[in-house]
DNA sequence: TCTGGGGTCCTAGGACCC
DNA sequence: TCTGGGGTCCTAGGACCC
């Protein structure tokens, strides 16, 4: 029988940010999500004045103000590099590993049934902090929708000190009872009030349940959270990094937008950013879409459309990409909107050595398109991002998003920490 | 005034074929 | 006059996650 552990980091955004300010332990301190648009992050006494997660900022002001709440814009590139830190630390306490998210990761304790996990647990937890300055809690049980339910109880109770082992069946039942069906993994709002209707609100009655009943609700991944629930692992652990199957950029603007050169320009700059991510991974895409929203919390005239090309040969170059992505952003595009967001992202992407050319491309041709970004790549990462761009992007982005209340770069940019300009 | 961004998997339904 | 049904592939949208 298997064994998991599930590792979460606690305020994980917060976190990171407190470690490079201790004068902010035991204060209230949140951090909002691009465009200082919702708070994403909140620590235990930012929770306990009642702001919850994905609140917007506007509609919290007044508490911040009252108690004095400190507040961070969000700083991706401290929190990945954090998580790295993390992550690396882990590795070291088993051989088999998993990075679910970006404060997440579930480890195999297989074959270690007959150790103390909860003092492992401990240990490991001691370990990360001492490494990183991140609190973790862990949870542990035989099956992923298990440990991720010792971990919810882990952070909520105090006097488990972060750390819950659910193999034990008396725990496990106290705990499949104490646990509300809303608060398990792959239960959502949805799903959780089609089982409360039908009178199924804790994971033990979840766990009892019929499963052909369950199955017909909730369909093939509701039963699959039942057995589950029933110690039955369904959903394995994923050790291989392979790439994404999707690529996604897409931002609000700080202000509306209705030109279509201002689009022009955020869709390149998506663009850029896809095609990064694109050859990072090694992969060539075959199926890009864009799309364009207006501002749906707002009483005005609404607009909403997309496009999707099929490359005639699947491609990460930036240009070939953008030649498409504009062609496609000019098709949908709507005089007298005012819009909030756009995006582009690619699909149905193939490992780069695969490539199929079609019929009328050049070897000669692709061989330059790849050395071209090649080049570009490598000259962006010594110089920082942007460095070299696409005319396309333009220079001044009036319509970047907002972001006034950012930490400095303390761990990626040293300088940002002495503050030389 | 001010409401995030990046993912995965699954299902239903349409188009098409024989 | 009689007007099928099964299979496959693709896509959009839903639900969920962090």
């Amino acid at each position: 029988m298997s064994v998991f552990a599930l590792v979460d980091c606690n305020s994980f955004f917060c976190s990171c940010e407190k470690v490079f300010r201790p004068d902010l332990k035991n204060k209230p301190v949140i951090v909002l999500s691009n465009n200082d648009g919702c708070a994403v992050a909140r620590t235990n006494e930012a929770k306990a004045l009642g702001i919850k997660m994905g609140v917007p900022y506007f509609k919290i002001k007044h508490i911040v103000k009252a108690h004095k709440v400190t507040t961070f814009s969000s700083n991706f590139a401290l929190y990945a590099d954090m998580s790295q830190r993390v992550m690396q630390t882990l590795r070291e306490f088993s051989p088999q590993m998993e990075v679910y998210s970006i404060d997440e990761a579930f480890l195999s304790f297989n074959g270690m049934e007959r150790m103390d996990l909860t003092k492992y647990s401990h240990e490991i937890k001691n370990t990360v902090y001492r490494y990183t300055g991140i609190p973790v809690s862990i949870g542990i049980a035989r099956t992923k929708v298990l440990a991720k339910m010792a971990n919810y109880l882990a952070k909520k109770h105090n006097n488990l000190n972060n750390v819950l082992d659910l193999t034990n069946p008396t725990l496990l039942e106290r705990a499949l009872k104490a646990t509300p069906v809303s608060e398990i993994w792959g239960v959502g709002q949805k799903s959780a009030s089609k089982l409360n209707s039908l009178n199924i609100n804790t994971a033990w009655e979840l766990k009892n349940s019929n499963p052909k009943v369950i199955k017909k609700h909730l369909h093939l991944p509701g039963e699959r959270v039942l057995r589950e629930l029933n110690e039955e692992s369904c959903i394995h652990l994923d050790c291989d990094e392979v790439g994404r199957k999707q690529i996604l950029s897409s931002r609000s603007f700080g202000r509306p937008v209705n030109a279509l050169d201002e689009l022009t320009q955020a869709v390149s700059m998506h663009t850029t950013r896809v095609c990064e991510k694109l050859r990072r991974q090694n992969s060539v895409a075959q199926k890009l879409t864009v799309f364009l929203q207006t501002n749906p919390h707002k009483n005005e005239p609404q607009y909403y459309n997309s496009k999707t090309v099929h490359l005639t040969s699947s491609a990460n170059s930036t240009n070939i990409l953008l030649k498409n992505a504009s062609q496609a952003l000019r098709s949908i595009y709507k005089k007298g909107y005012l819009f909030k967001k756009c995006g582009v992202y690619v699909s149905d992407l193939s490992p780069l050595k695969q490539q199929q050319l079609s019929l009328f491309d050049s070897p000669k041709q692709n061989e330059k398109q790849k050395n071209l970004m090649l080049a570009v790549d490598k000259i962006n990462a010594q110089n920082g991002r942007d460095t070299i761009k696409l005319a396309s992007c333009g220079l001044e982005q009036k319509w970047g998003m907002r972001s006034t209340m950012r930490s400095p770069a303390f761990t990626t940019k040293w300088h940002e920490l002495l503050n030389v300009t």
